[in-house]
DNA sequence: CATGTCAACTTGACGCCGTCAAGATGCATT
DNA sequence: AATGCATCTTGACGGCGTCAAGTTGACATG
């Protein structure tokens, strides 16, 4: 897997490969399992080669995060692609948030971990292809006008990832009753306020 | 500050202690910064003490997440004790469990993490004074009957968790308005579901 | 009082980790 | 052909978790 055509120094694109096995350590050993003497074992490098393209492990957490952000949008894009609703929409790439964090555990908590804590908008604000610009624009036919769309979009990425979170944890169980009701709240989201 | 006491070998409550260091090593250097050599120097005692009082590190983690649900608890019921109308209960918990993620936030972070990935219930569910029992009780008013209360309680506290961590994580802005745009979903929660 | 027992803690060592400094290598430009 | 430079290697350091062995002091027993 992965062959680099290496021949001593200077071979293809470490960084890349160096961001592959990191993200194959997390989900074969966990989130605590990874490190940079592991990834560079694995991409067949010497142990400080990883300093030379990430800022230490906090680096290296970002880069990985970054390519999570990226399979996260792709995710959630997949399972809104069918639906033509903008109700059945929004539920669509709430499904695929949950899709994505239940296939990679390990890889959605580390991107909702300390390794954004620099810069998070780099991850999700930037460009309308991102996992926040997806969200934007799904959330945007249920924002009244004259409101801030954030609202919108925190409760019901809030919810989405507090649930995700507690799958993950098993701290509620993973039952597919529990989804329906979650879906049904994002649902209920767009409706008008409590009287 | 914590005057121990202690003659040479067997002090007061060493696994108190370290516990309470752990917990300031928390709030002052965060959640990476936490490791048993740390806890034993600031406690006074060697760096291999803690092994006879937790199962390696994530036993203190445990531990440390076990004195963090006490504190959770009382942060909500505090909040919640001046209230009288049920809705206004549930918000008051919401508005503890916001508060208490704010005052400790890295102590908030390690409870809700790997820290209790073996016996979660042994935090939350046991007795009706701990977190779990709490939000179950006041969750109970709006429990539709012939419905399984899991169902509105995962909504509430996976709104309050989600909405919790991005505020941590500065995903998204820490403003009043968005506090009272989640408070004013968990009041909605109890209502009736969408036509 | 002397003795044995045992839990609590210390000491020292091992390997893994991140990180740094210094050196080796090979491509690219001149 | 010679130089420059980014890239990677090697070796070292301290911090970490963890284990094995030793030491201490309290307590029960004779």
């Amino acid at each position: 897997m992965t062959v680099v055509l290496k021949t001593s120094h200077h071979h293809g694109n470490l960084r890349a490969g160096l961001v592959e096995a990191g993200i194959e350590i997390l989900e074969s050993e966990g989130l605590d399992a990874l490190s940079l003497r592991k990834c560079a074992a694995r991409a067949g490098v010497s142990h400080a080669a990883p300093a030379h393209h990430f800022d230490g492990v906090a680096g290296l957490r970002e880069a990985i995060a970054t390519e999570g952000f990226q399979r996260f949008g792709a995710a959630m894009l997949r399972e809104a692609a069918p639906e033509q609703d903008p109700r059945a929409r929004l539920k669509a790439i709430c499904r695929g948030y949950l899709a994505f964090a239940r296939e990679a555990p390990a890889l959605y908590r580390l991107m909702f971990s300390t390794g954004m804590r620099s810069q998070p908008d780099a991850h999700l604000a930037h460009g309308p292809s991102s996992a926040y610009g997806i969200l934007r624009e799904f959330c945007a036919p249920f924002v009244p006008e004259g409101t801030e769309p954030t609202v919108i979009e925190t409760q019901v990425w809030a919810l989405c990832h507090g649930y995700a979170l507690f799958i993950l944890h098993g701290i509620v169980p993973d039952s597919p009753a529990l989804d329906t009701a979650v879906l049904d709240l994002v649902e209920r989201i767009g409706a008008a306020p409590a009287s």
